[in-house]
DNA sequence: ATAACTCTGTTGTAATTCCAACGAAAGGAA
DNA sequence: TTCCTTTCGTTGGAATTACAACAGAGTTAT
């Protein structure tokens, strides 16, 4: 467990936890360390999953099955980053997902009732790290909320105009950044590259916007 | 405050609160009952919110305006739903969207911090409150996620398959019902209703689907 | 330096969607 | 019953998008 403590002490779950409480603390949640091999199966999806997990290191993804038994990928999830959390603290009772390795990984799992329970021992980091967990799903709320309203918009000129336009609003400037190259763009719009292109040519030939590479501008 | 008992009771927020827990713990969370008068701002783009707030009576939305100052409406809220409970938990700097009344309306504001941090009077019932509103933001996450993946899909048809597959699963059946009209469907699915009437038609002609009103079966 | 690869913008065509309009069916109110 | 409203399916034309294919700029590896 030692290994990971670099990563763990990154993980916003356990933000505010003094270095030396968080052995202990991982103690007293009865965290399991688990190694999985690529192309196991962590969470199957009809179980009602009573933990969530970190990943320490390899990659997991959730994917979905539909009627026909066709397979997506909902999500890819690496080093640092927690997974089914949501589902867990939902009490869902029929997971909708699954959880896969794609590597050989090394996984933390969590009993989700641990962490949001008080505990016997009265350890008071438990209300710091339940208010963490709801601080990141809320964080997770909101932005899911913003992605929808976006890609909400019928064309993909709509679409782009209220992405830049949230952005410029976040950046407070008309000048800003933006954190996705041409396609990750467009999978977060849910748009054709190519067309995507286009329009942000098109809208910058109607003097709507200026950019250059990731530099943006609203005009 | 006694004329919304009722009303508060069925709020999931307070779940397995004893009736006569609820007033005192009410008292303790120093939850205030406000009036507003229609089309008045109870939270302003751009301020930091300690407060997220339950309606009592008439009716709230949730807008968000653009860089060039277009407003679009994100939800409406009526009576019995909570509202800006994310934005709150997330502890977001700068809210990003405004909440307005758009009847006269009877709200209660509560102080996110007082439900999320234990009193020094030992109410134990702050434990359960927590982990109530640590539900409500989980599964609205996981709903949140579901209309992502649905609406991800490129095409009316694929859109379709993926709502019905997945009410099918929901369901556990081939056979099932669904809670929309077709204005509202296709309001979910982010697509126009006549559209998606023609591909439903489509569908139940290449022998996919078989629907009669809201009962559809998958074949 | 060369080759291989990635990223971005452009173009033309086929497919899909939006939009407006209309009629039929179902349900409610007078 | 009759009238009015709402819901649903259908159609045709205009607008938009997806898709495939390609070229140029910029990077990285050898």
């Amino acid at each position: 467990m030692k290994k990971y403590f670099t990563i763990l002490q990154s993980i916003n779950l356990f933000a505010d936890i003094a270095e030396e409480e968080l052995l202990p603390l991982l103690a007293c949640l009865d965290a399991k360390t688990v190694h999985y091999e690529k192309g196991q199966t962590v969470f199957m999806s009809g179980e009602r999953i009573k933990q969530f997990g970190i990943v320490l290191s390899g990659e997991i993804q959730i994917v979905q099955d539909d009627y026909y038994g066709n397979r997506s990928i909902l999500t890819k999830v690496g080093p640092g980053h927690l997974f089914a959390e949501a589902f867990a603290y939902a009490e869902i009772e029929k997971l909708p997902v699954s959880v896969i390795t794609t590597t050989d990984s090394e996984l933390m799992l969590i009993d989700y009732r641990k962490l949001a329970l008080p505990c016997t021992r009265a350890c008071d980091f438990h209300n710091r790290l339940i208010q963490n967990m709801l601080k990141i799903v809320a964080l997770k709320n909101v932005a899911l909320t913003q992605k929808i309203k976006i890609t909400s918009e019928r064309t993909t000129r709509e679409k782009l105009l209220a992405y830049l336009s949230g952005e410029a609003k976040k950046a407070g400037s008309s000048r800003f950044q933006i954190p996705y190259n041409r396609q990750e763009l467009a999978d977060y719009l849910i748009v054709d590259r190519s067309a995507m292109s286009t329009e942000l040519s098109k809208l910058q030939k109607d003097g709507v916007i200026k950019f250059h590479k990731n530099q943006f501008e609203l005009l």
